[in-house]
DNA sequence: CAATAATTAAAACAGGCGTTTCAAACGGTG
DNA sequence: CACCGTTTGAAACGCCTGTTTTAATTATTG
C-alpha cells in the first residue's frame, strides 16, 4: 500500500476516510464549522472522528494547525464539488454573467443545506484567522476574478478595472447576503415568498437582470418573473454544468 | 480604605456609566463583540468594568443572562446614535432611497473604525442565539420596513411586495458585503481604491445609482464619478442628517 | 446612632479544556 | 520469531472557566 511514512509532514489530500487523519480532518471540519475555533472541543472532534485524543497532537501537533488545515481542507473539497463552469470560445458574456451567479449560488447556497466546508469558509470570511489568506488567495481571489473578466467583457471598456471591481462586489453582496445572514433574511420575508423567488435558481436569475438592467444591457426590472411557475421542470436555463453532490 | 471612589477611567473608554451595572454592560458589550460569547471570559469583563467577578452574577444572574442583556443595550444605543433620518412631505423618493442608504452605510460602517455595538449585533446576524429574535424585531425590521416603503414608493406600484422586499435585500446586500467581509475586501481590492472608492459617502452615491438605474429610473451606470471626484470639499449631499458618534 | 438591607471583595469550588505522558498494540522486515 | 519504528489508548497534568460561598463594606432607614 504505498508508503504512508509522512506522519507530520505530509498534507495529504487523500479523501479516504478510513484513515484517521481524515476523519479528524472531516470531524474537525464540523465542529469548527458548527461550533467556531473555541467552542468546538478536541474531545468532540475525536468522539466524532472515533479517534483518541492524543491522535490529534500525534497528525496535527495542536488544535490551533489542525484548525488551519481544515480550513485548507474545506476550500479544496468545495472546489472539487462545484467548479467554476467552463465555456467554450464565442460564448456571450451575458450568458457567461449568469452561470458564473449560478455558480457561485449553487456554491454558496446549495441545493440542500449548505454543506459545511461552505459555513467554515464563512467563519474564516467573517473573522479572518491565520486561516484567511490562503483561502482568499485560493479560492476567493480566482473566483472574484472571473467575474470581473466577466463584467469588463460585457461593459467592453467602459469601466475602469476599479468600478469594474465595485460592480463585482456588487454581485457577489447580494448572493452574500442570503448565505451570511440567512437566518434573519428567513425571518424577515415570508416563508412561501423565501421558496417561492428565494431560492437559487430563480436568485440567480434575478441578480443577473438586476445587474444588467444597472448596466443597461437590459429593459429596468419591473419584468415579469413571478408569475410563471418556473419549478424545476420546464426552465433552469444553464444550470445543469453542476453536479450537485 | 479608600475604596473605589474613582471608576478608574483609564480602561474604560465608554459612556458615562458611572453605575456597575452599565459598566458591566459595556464591557461585555465589547468582549463579546471582540471575541464572541465562548471566548469572552467574565473576568476579563470584570477586569475592564473594574468590578469584581461576583458582580455579573449579581447583577445578572449568569453570563447567558448578560450575553441577552448586552445585545439588547448594544441596538438600542445604536439606534440613538444614528437615528433613521426624517423627510418632510413631499420628499421625492430618490432623495430619501439615498438618504436611507447614506444612513444605513453610516449606522454599518461608521465614520472612523465601527463602534462594537454594531459589530456584536453582526455577530447575532451571523450566528443567532436567543437574542436574535429581538434584535431582528426591534432593529432591523423596522429598517428594512422603511426602505421597503421608499422603494415601493419609487416603482409607483409597479411591483408586488415580494418583488420589493428583493429588490430592499439587494440594497441591503450591497452595504452588509462591506460590514460583514469587509476584512477579504480589503484583501481584495488595493487599500487607495478602497480610499477613493469603497467609502461610506460614495458607496452610497454608487449603490443608489446602481438601483435607481435597474429599476430604469437613472440612465445606466457607467455615469461619471470615474475617480478623484467627490473628495473633500464638493458634493455629499444630503448627508447632514446624520450626527455622527 | 443603631439596625437592617444592599452591594462589593476575596477566595474557593467543581468541571472542562488543550496538551502530555507512557506503555501497549500494531505491522512490516530481517 | 525477534526486532523496531509507527500508531493507538487510557490516564493524568496544569490551567482556566463559570459560578458560588462567605465575610466585609457601604448605603439606607427608624
Amino acid at each position: 500500500m504505498a508508503s504512508i511514512s509522512v506522519p507530520k509532514a505530509g498534507p495529504v489530500p487523500s479523501e479516504g476516510h478510513d484513515d484517521p487523519r481524515g476523519r479528524i480532518l472531516s470531524a474537525a471540519g464540523q465542529e469548527f464549522a458548527e461550533k467556531g475555533f473555541e467552542a468546538a472541543t478536541i474531545r468532540d472532534i475525536c468522539t466524532l472522528a472515533t479517534v483518541n485524543v492524543a491522535a490529534v497532537n500525534y497528525y496535527f501537533g495542536d488544535k490551533h494547525r489542525l484548525y488551519i488545515e481544515s480550513v485548507r481542507h474545506a476550500h479544496e473539497e468545495r472546489s472539487q464539488q462545484v467548479p467554476l463552469p467552463e465555456w467554450v470560445d464565442g460564448t456571450p458574456a451575458v450568458k457567461k454573467l449568469r452561470d458564473f451567479v449560478g455558480n457561485m449560488l449553487q456554491r454558496m447556497l446549495g441545493f440542500d443545506h449548505p454543506p459545511w466546508q461552505v459555513r467554515l469558509m464563512l467563519r474564516e470570511i467573517l473573522h479572518p484567522t491565520d486561516a484567511c489568506r490562503e483561502l482568499v488567495e485560493d479560492y476567493i481571489r480566482p473566483h472574484f476574478t472571473v467575474l470581473c473578466s466577466i463584467l469588463e467583457e460585457l461593459t467592453e471598456g467602459e469601466m475602469s478595472p476599479p468600478e469594474v471591481r465595485r460592480i463585482g462586489l456588487s454581485v457577489v453582496g447580494q448572493c452574500f447576503l442570503y448565505r451570511a445572514a440567512g437566518d434573519v433574511v428567513g425571518m424577515l420575508i415570508p416563508p412561501i415568498e423565501i421558496k417561492n423567488i428565494h431560492n437559487p435558481v430563480d436568485l440567480a436569475d434575478y441578480v443577473t437582470s438586476f445587474c444588467l438592467a444597472a448596466l443597461g444591457k437590459h429593459p429596468p426590472l419591473p419584468i415579469e418573473v413571478s408569475q410563471k411557475k418556473s419549478l424545476s421542470a420546464a426552465s433552469g436555463p444553464s444550470d445543469q454544468d453542476i453536479k450537485s453532490n
